[in-house]
DNA sequence: TTCGGTGCAAACTCTTTGCACGACG
DNA sequence: CGTCGTGCAAAGAGTTTGCACCGAA
């Protein structure tokens, strides 16, 4: 598995852009998360380890993240944004628990394959897609 | 089926809240789009309506609504929640073209069987789920 | 008279943007 | 140079909240 520095690397380069060194302290945060991650999480993170980084640049480089297809956004049921790496990650889904919080992923490869062929019937063409259960985990329930 | 109106106002009662007016109209309002629509999408029609209501209003009602299980939240993609009324339409997923923004509704017992599966697995507990599957649509394909 | 309900405006949160300066080929 | 990249602060969008008044039980 290529890492994921040289991914984006070479996605940045088609771009012409480069890899500085706030977007590589950015990077490095993001993929040291294992879950879900807010954008103002890793600014926070680098504030606290003094890699001071400004807010603006954490945004910027988060939607570069997400166009290199490193990073996607996932909707948790809150009204923000969340993000996780799908890189040396394996696609999944998550069980959303209302009452505490908790995300549990999970991942299907029949619900995958009924999804591909949904597309297919209605002639579309698929890039990505997120599943999301609310309800309540074990420990929640009544 | 009972009428949504009733539902709500059953809802509320239990709240000790009252069906009011501006309630009222903006249940009815919800209730006429087919479809997905914003919190100020609701506003601005009752205004050209000249059926003054505040967006503070709209926003409150839209909470009370989603609580009442009659509305509820979706994300499509875009920076900004969605909602759907779920009363007297069948529970659908979404196929969101990323290029025209066009939503096409699906639904399918099987996928839905499978995930109340991996739910059971798990022991958790399903109130709702959202599926949204991105990408381009037979028009927006190159 | 007691709350619930509303409108208004201000506040707040998350995110994007304009601008000037700094870095680097 | 040119232009990319950054930080800063301001602006934006969407949403929530504090407050005063209003209205129904």
């Amino acid at each position: 598995m290529k890492k994921e520095i040289e991914i984006f690397e070479r996605y940045l380069k088609t771009k012409n852009l480069s890899l500085t060194k706030e977007r590589k302290l950015i990077l490095d945060e993001v993929f040291s998360i294992d879950g879900h991650l807010e954008a103002d999480e890793i600014f926070l993170r680098l504030k606290k380890d003094k890699k001071d980084v400004s807010r603006a640049t954490v945004y910027r480089t988060l939607g570069l993240l997400v166009n290199s297809g490193l990073v996607r956004k996932v909707y948790l049921g809150e009204d923000h944004i969340h993000y996780e790496h799908t890189h040396g990650h394996t696609h999944h889904d998550h069980l959303v628990c209302i009452k505490c919080g908790k995300v549990i992923e999970f991942s299907d490869k029949k619900i995958e394959k009924l999804q591909a062929s949904v597309c297919r019937e209605r002639g579309f063409q698929e890039l990505s897609h997120t599943v999301q259960i609310f309800g309540y985990c074990k420990d929640c329930k009544e």
